[in-house]
DNA sequence: GCGGGAATTGACCAGTTGGTCAGGATCACG
DNA sequence: CGTGATCCTGACCAACTGGTCAATTCCCGC
């Protein structure tokens, strides 16, 4: 039972561990469609160890998702208002995309989360997140009636980016089944995202 | 036991209630999250009762899925290589976000399985679709060649209607908590959308 | 090297799950 | 109206699930 203080050598592996196999897992099957038998045997332990270390099942997975949405929105937080409009959100967009190459995992384990409706997440979302998003809505918008980029709604084009860069990580079955074995989903997606942010914002 | 010839009024009938009841079960939950008993209260039968018309869970799940491709594909489908080629794809973007609006419970479904890997979706994405998919990307590579789109992948920006469109369904939960309730998401994303693919493909 | 807390485990449990089955109710039809 | 097929159900089952617990092993500071 992990106290508040200190958090051993071995706890530290441990929860770390644990948590590495169980992301793997919700990731790939939604939080019902997973039990503990099977994280335990992902992370090597015992199905009473995982439990000396995560009060439930469900507290596993709320870990992750603690975890997760720093992660998942230090792009957005990253926006520059002192930078170049369109080279900003450009970054953003070559940043998210990143991301979803680098942490596939994580993205579907939130795409899971929100498509059942965000039953744990709902209250984040409504609250830091959609603060978030308004601020940097605001920032765009501030841009926008600037003339430093063309006229969009801001938000949906937020939206936009979530969308198009998620897309190759949470439908990466379809994507790569469609496109076959020679390409590159992330080598071709970067140039085609670049194109379309360019003239979607060309002034 | 529906052998292969008639199905009676009553069958018709109970099939399609367990079915629509199974869709939104299944696209709230995924397949793992959902039990036979809730799938047979949300009808309103017994659950043996379901087993007389489905062999199993899988059974009705996949029923599902094989409805729901028809449906899906169909405005691509739809693309008339005798159209003018902007207004042809515009028309594509419209109907699937429509299709987004009025069947949000097929794109959660649908998004459910691929995101899971298609276990089940895998052989059809791989051939029907994939092909599909091929061919529709050759008349649009055609119609950039001639000189009346801009030059775009036409493999991701197939892949972009997808991901702009479903988004809405799929991350219904996120985006109306983003937005607050005094918005309508599509009646936003379709003039936004409008505006990208105009600016996307012009000349 | 030893004592006590941390870490680990096998055995177990109550609740749930997908699915079965024998029998009863109901319907279509002659 | 009767009869056979269709439709429906309560009772049941084996397998699995998340979670517990007493007992054991391991590790670290002294």
């Amino acid at each position: 039972m992990p106290h508040d203080q200190p958090l051993s050598r071995i706890q530290t592996r441990n929860r770390r561990v644990i948590l590495d196999a169980a992301l793997e897992e919700f990731a790939a099957a939604g939080f019902a469609g997973v039990t503990l038998d099977r994280i335990a045997a992902a992370a090597g332990l015992s199905k009473p160890n995982l439990l000396y270390y995560f009060a439930s099942k469900e507290a596993i997975y709320t870990a992750l998702l603690d975890d997760l949405l720093d992660l998942w929105l230090a792009p957005l937080r990253d926006l520059d208002p002192g930078g170049d409009p369109q080279a900003e959100i450009l970054t953003y967009v070559r940043k998210k995309l990143a991301l979803s190459q680098s942490h596939p995992r994580e993205s579907r384990l939130f795409a899971n989360e929100v498509l059942q409706g965000a039953p744990r997440l709902g209250p984040v979302i409504a609250g830091p997140l959609a603060q978030l998003v308004a601020d940097r809505a605001a920032l765009i918008r501030g841009w926008a009636q600037a003339g430093r980029i063309a006229p969009v709604d801001p938000h949906h084009l937020i939206f936009s980016v979530w969308a198009l860069t998620q897309h190759y990580a949470d439908f990466e079955a379809q994507v790569r089944a469609v496109l076959g074995p020679a390409h590159d989903p992330y080598a071709e997606a970067g140039p085609f995202l670049e194109t379309l942010y360019r003239r979607l914002l060309a002034v």
